[in-house]
DNA sequence: CTTCTGACA
DNA sequence: TGTCAGTA
């Protein structure tokens, strides 16, 4: 009955342009944990987002650590409600960095569009 | 042929 | 992370 989309380690990877290594080197760092079907590996649609967070973590240059952290920030909150303060602080935390993440790459793109600007 | 674990670069 | 080995 359940129509459940999953994956195998070569789609997924293929999907995301990342290799087979990587995705199971992230699962060593747990950060995604995808079920067994004996050895073989299967992802569903929510371990493929938590890779599509993940590479985007990547990007905006957050470590593997910092980005395991964010992800079991966002999912504990249902479940370890009496430490709710310390969760948000933390992610408070996070967007703080991203705030100025995102002031540096205004900043520089600024500096490069009237640098381009000046030669054309 | 695909995937897995472990080891080494 | 890449890659190579030896399997299941």
């Amino acid at each position: 009955m359940d129509a459940e989309i999953t994956f195998s380690i070569n789609e997924l990877a293929s999907d995301f342009n990342v290799t087979t290594r990587t995705l199971r080197f992230y699962e060593a760092k747990a950060l995604i944990s995808p079920k067994k079907e004996g050895q073989r590996r299967i992802y569903s649609q929510s371990d493929r987002e938590r890779l599509s967070f993940i590479l985007r973590g990547k990007r905006l240059g957050f470590s593997l650590a910092e980005i395991a952290e964010m992800l079991d920030l966002y999912e504990s909150d249902n479940k370890k409600k009496f430490q709710s303060k310390v969760i948000i602080d933390n992610i408070k935390e996070h967007i703080e960095i991203l705030k100025y993440k995102r002031k540096d790459i205004d900043k520089t793109l600024q500096e490069m569009l009237s640098l381009v600007k000046e030669y054309e």
